[in-house]
DNA sequence: CAATTTAATTAGATTATTCAAACTTTAGGT
DNA sequence: ACCTAAAGTTTGAATAATCTAATTAAATTG
């Protein structure tokens, strides 16, 4: 059974491997904030437990064993954040340090009983996606809200980010997801949208707002 | 802040201080499952940090603030406890396991959520106290099931042993805390108690369950 | 009180996780 | 092809928590 820290790598490995499926050591390293001896003894490690391919100068690949077992951490933290938020009145900006303890625990009926209580959700207070009991991680591919054109409309859906502070920026507007924006309008030169939803007729986001905000097209 | 193994140190010292007060090294070797020359060592750390009081060759003492801080760990693990059984339907004999993972999570506003949501509860699920958030204890004194005697009706309100083998015991003859006894008869052989509650007209109880059945007496 | 049993301590090791410093490889340029 | 910069590795060490074996102190008991 994983440790708090291998289950920490096995996340961090799951979260950095996109399209490649490689990761690499320096890249580990800064996501789990220690140095790089140390992810490089610990990679030892979890290939030794069948959780890794690794060759010395290579990048770091999960095996299919690691992709399962990491996305069942996932899954213990994303159901942990829908039931602080749904059952216990948690804002979805304070869950996160909660569930980073949480969901170390053993206890396959906890998160079982968890699940039930919330009606099986597929999704976490994010937007993301919650792996289900056999790690299996059902993708939805969202739009990013900087890519969308003035006249259409679309549901906030997910985020790609979910610090504290942009939870927080979010609050401030109202803005939460399911939530309906109609693009207003785009501006050329620094990719800034405009969006009414609500009561809000007109709010100006960056793009660097945009980019993180992840919806779905209404049809 | 302590360590999970601090606070298992800590709140086994204030489980095994009664009395006296006091404990020594193989009580506590005996009580966490580990060698005497682990506890001494981590006694020094203990002392170290202001936890408790030790000198070579004599049992360890808390400090108010090891104190403190085992009740506040306690505190945590009762809370746990009751919402599992309050809120998340557990059976109180399948609690304790999760309740010891749940104890080291260090998120002041997830117990004080756990605490608001149960309405403020001043005993777990098997009767005993819950400290409140300075680490108080009120201790309340219930009779023994073994010191009544016959013609006695009294209400169960607590075990001093909650053992899931326990448990099980008790669910199989629906006995739960709440449950009105009244003595039919003592057995001055065995010491055994023959009690009649609920649907249960005749149940006869051994002296080794009678001693950690707790209850008060009816006026 | 001396002998023995029990409790506690010290010494020396082990495993997990981490680091800094020094060294080596790989990857880019020129 | 050569040279540097970045990335990765090795070495050696530290801390936390644990153990076994050996030793010593305290308690018990004839």
């Amino acid at each position: 059974m994983a440790s708090q820290t291998e289950e920490n790598y096995l996340k961090a490995l799951f979260n950095l491997a996109n399209e490649k499926d490689e990761v690499n050591i320096s890249e580990l390293a800064a996501q789990l904030q220690v140095s790089m001896p140390t992810v490089n003894s610990m990679v030892k490690t979890l290939q030794k437990n069948g959780w890794l391919i690794y060759e010395k100068y290579k990048p770091v690949t999960l095996t299919p064993t690691g992709k399962r077992d990491a996305a069942l951490v996932i899954r213990k933290h994303r159901l942990t954040e829908m039931f602080l938020v749904n059952k216990m009145g948690f804002g979805w900006e304070e869950v996160h340090e909660i569930a980073e303890q949480v969901e170390h625990i053993h206890a396959p009926k906890f998160f079982e009983r968890m699940d039930e209580m919330m009606g099986f959700p597929t999704i976490d207070p994010h937007g993301s996606p919650i792996p289900d009991k056999q790690g299996r991680i059902q993708e939805v591919n969202y739009l990013s809200l900087s890519d969308c054109k003035a006249g259409q409309t679309v549901i906030l859906a997910a985020l790609t980010n979910s610090s504290s502070e942009f939870l927080e920026f979010l609050n401030g507007r109202n803005l939460g997801l399911g939530i309906e924006l109609t693009v207003k309008s785009k501006e050329a030169y620094d990719q800034s949208i405009v969006v009414s939803y609500l009561n809000h007729p007109r709010e100006t986001l960056s793009e660097k707002v945009c980019e993180k905000l992840l919806v779905k097209v209404v049809e």
